[in-house]
DNA sequence: AATTATGTTGCGGT
DNA sequence: AACCGCAACATAAT
């Protein structure tokens, strides 16, 4: 699932769901996904959840009275957290109810049982993602990977600017490096540079000084607006309650290929890209 | 039925 | 160092 705005999807309502909880049991399924060495989900045990921080696309989980033990999860391609209260009671106004799934499943890789009888439960299909332990020095040096994220209202636009042009790769590249730039995916690549109006296959170096400040902002305006309706499902995100995410509805250019762009009217265009699917608009995109 | 693509990213090679 | 291609893995689509 994976851009920053699903990612932040699910971080709230985590952060409704289980902040506060306490664990009271941990289940592995597979060994892989947690990186758990032998009783080490001892470690989790009675511990209190109480914070849930994002940094691009990593979620970090911090523990009441503890300093040095933290979470690290990142859902990669297809990692999806599900939340099943138990406290859940029909007609309770904002039931969460996860639907058509079998909890656990056949992709569930861990579950975090809660002393309320809730649960967390994390299944990853392609077994990329994880939720693993971490102290704090790993927690800081996985937070000085990332670049800063276009959302932030600090965004510094002119650093961006001169770093773009210093860069020889396409635009597509650099623009997924979370180091460089912390958030985007191949989805909000794509259409950010839709409404800057700017090609994919563009090298960085080449762009102005307006062409950037218009990459800027609109990858922080479609990130922060696919954010309200709850991200984007193309294929394998669900939300904590098995939703989909809404911003499918309003995406100008990715899966578009063959259908009109629809500010120019130009066919929309497929390619290969920084070894991505790529999509623009032969018309409107220079 | 084999090949190809998939919303990520870390690695190894140039 | 910067950049590029591919592998990690499971599944659906062609």
């Amino acid at each position: 699932m994976p851009e920053l705005p699903e990612v932040e999807t699910v971080r709230l309502q985590l952060l409704d769901k289980v902040v506060g909880k306490t664990i009271s049991g941990v289940e592995v399924f597979h060994d892989k996904s947690v990186d758990y060495e032998e009783a080490v989900e001892d470690r989790l045990l009675t511990k209190t959840i109480e914070h849930i921080d994002r940094v691009g696309k990593l979620m970090i989980f911090s523990f009441v009275g503890e300093q040095d033990l933290y979470v690290l999860a990142h859902l990669k391609m297809t990692g999806q957290f599900f939340f099943v209260g138990g406290d859940e009671v029909v007609g309770g106004g904002h039931s969460m109810t996860v639907t058509d799934m079998e909890l656990p499943g056949r992709h569930t890789r861990l579950a975090w049982y809660f002393t309320d009888s809730s649960t967390l439960y994390f299944n990853d299909m392609r077994l990329f993602g994880y939720v693993k332990l971490a102290d704090a020095a790993a927690v800081a040096a996985a937070r000085a990977k990332f670049g800063p994220e276009p959302i932030a209202a600090d965004f510094d636009v002119k650093a961006f600017s001169v770093a773009l042009r210093k860069k020889k790769a396409l635009v597509k590249a650099v623009l997924l490096d979370q180091s460089f730039i912390a958030g985007l995916g191949n989805i909000y690549v794509d259409e950010a540079l839709w409404r800057a109006k700017v090609r994919p296959t563009r090298r960085a170096s080449t762009l102005t000084r307006a062409q950037a400040a218009a990459i800027a902002a609109a990858s922080g305006d479609v990130m922060r607006e696919s954010i309200t309706v709850g991200g984007t499902t193309f294929r394998h995100f669900k939300d904590t309650g098995g939703q989909n995410g809404n911003f499918t509805d309003y995406l100008k250019v990715f899966g578009k290929q063959g259908i009109k762009c629809p500010r120019c009217g130009e066919i929309i265009v497929k390619i290969k890209t920084a070894g991505r699917g790529t999509h623009y608009c032969p018309g409107c995109q220079k």
